[in-house]
DNA sequence: CGGCGGTTTGACCTTCCTCAACTTCTGTGG
DNA sequence: CCACAGAAGTTGAGGAAGGTCAAACCGCCG
């Protein structure tokens, strides 16, 4: 039975496994939740998944490229990028996983793995076998579709960051980075978007947005200078969100937010 | 009934319709069966799909950001564009859309319009009622995965955009983009590799790749001179097709190419 | 023939990269 | 509790890639 994983030791155990499946497995429901809506029935097909907990270290591959893939990987704690690997050594980082997300939701189509997953920080993981929730989608034609869906927010964001590597500046570019992270954190009920932990290094900043190390950390002083943020412990406060997101032409839309209010956010996507 | 679109007159005839369906369907469902396979009464359900023709002129936008989403929109003949609209003005291109391309497939599990979609050169398309996709995947589960799966294939190449608008340099943006779109157009049977029409224009291959147009024009002088590129007419002759994938760091695994292996490429992803 | 969209060229300037050193933080073992 | 090592963050100087602006040029079509 071979792992696509650098798990460090046995570290599960049959007690542990119903308690972290429920801790891992609610979080993934409640952000499918987020825009489709699913039968009693299959909430409880959802949170009946099976899987083995794993951990990663920092910098430890979850995925390398090049491998076939034969487990979902659902992240219980930390953070995850999925990364693609340049010829010079270089890394791009093309997206980021928080917990509660399924980083590669899409091999339940195409199992075949040209992109690498890697821990940006210590991370537990929850490896379902894909067959599984290939069995979930055949059975229920709803979960289908919100896997779809699910996998579709990915791409949206995927392609906003095109439109900002493409067009903007440092400035910019780690600007948009924070408000996405602080309101994705915020969804999951991680944080708040003026005041969340920031998990992942300036270099592995630098490798999401296509800029340098040096030039991450600079621009990064350079918005503390302005007011607009500010570091305490490990955590970042966002001190005037209407500013950063100002400079980062922040618009949320694109994280296909609403459709089922139950967050009673005010302001929403109302789909005419 | 309200058209989310610009197009210029009455051109739909009663005879014409039947005709255009069957030369727009059929690249269409070409496409879904080289990634995904599909049954004979699948095959006519989408052969059978019902739309209205309509034609867009070069720079006209088909989608407009930020308005409802009630058709799909299917390319028969020309090149559209995704982009996001910069405050400045500037426009960035996400992603590019062939003759055979539904390029909102996504709209059927989330019909709200954050994107624009803009014709890059005289365009017909086919508007395929959503509620119709929708209902076509309800009733085939095997349809659902299709659609699933070609949108995948659109985000693989969008993370791939990221990976080279990150880290990449000018000449090795360009020449990825000639490869990928040489690649696909063979894909679709619309030329080969070596030899395809140069569809859109300088300023909207800048807008692609998040260069200035003067930068892209030196670029590409820059590959004719190296003999890896050339242009007959409107043509664009790839006379090195080595030196200029290994330029763009070229690897077709992420257009997710292959399981039926029709085209009988000796070289195909093996799925270990 | 004139005009328009697309392409080409040159000069100058900004942004960001590279390299290399240095500092601060963090965790670990003595 | 301290010492140390490794990782992360910070700083400065010089250079390269690409942007901006402005002007010409070309082919196409009315």
């Amino acid at each position: 039975m071979q792992h696509e994983f650098d798990f460090d030791g046995a570290d599960e155990q049959g007690s542990e496994i119903s308690t972290v499946h429920q801790f891992a497995l609610k979080p993934f429901l409640a952000r499918l939740l987020r825009h489709s809506r699913l039968s009693l029935e299959e909430h409880t097909a959802i949170l009946n998944l099976k899987g083995r907990v794993a951990r990663a270290n920092i910098h430890h591959d979850i995925v390398s490229s090049g491998r076939a893939i034969s487990h979902a990987c659902l992240i219980v704690q930390g953070v995850v990028g999925r990364f693609d690997q340049i010829a010079d050594g270089h890394r791009q980082i093309t997206a980021l996983h928080l917990p509660g997300d399924i980083c590669n939701l899409h091999s339940v189509v195409w199992p075949d793995a040209w992109l690498g997953l890697e821990a940006l920080s210590a991370t537990t993981v929850l490896l379902i076998p894909i067959v599984e929730l290939r069995a979930l989608a055949a059975i229920h034609p709803a979960i289908a579709l919100a896997f779809w869906l699910d996998t579709t927010v990915d791409a949206s964001i995927c392609a906003k960051w095109v439109s900002k590597l493409g067009r903007g500046d440092a400035r910019g570019r780690l600007a948009h980075l924070l408000c996405e992270l602080g309101v994705r954190m915020e969804q999951a009920g991680l944080a708040t978007r003026t005041e969340f932990p920031s998990m992942i290094a300036q270099a592995q900043i630098a490798d999401a947005l296509g800029l340098s190390i040096v030039h991450v950390n600079r621009t990064m002083q350079s918005l503390k200078r302005d007011g607009l943020i500010r570091k305490r412990g490990h955590m970042i406060l966002v001190d005037d969100w209407e500013r950063l997101s100002t400079i980062a032409e922040f618009d949320p839309h694109f994280l296909l937010i609403a459709v089922s209010d139950e967050t009673g956010k005010s302001e929403k996507v109302t789909p005419r």
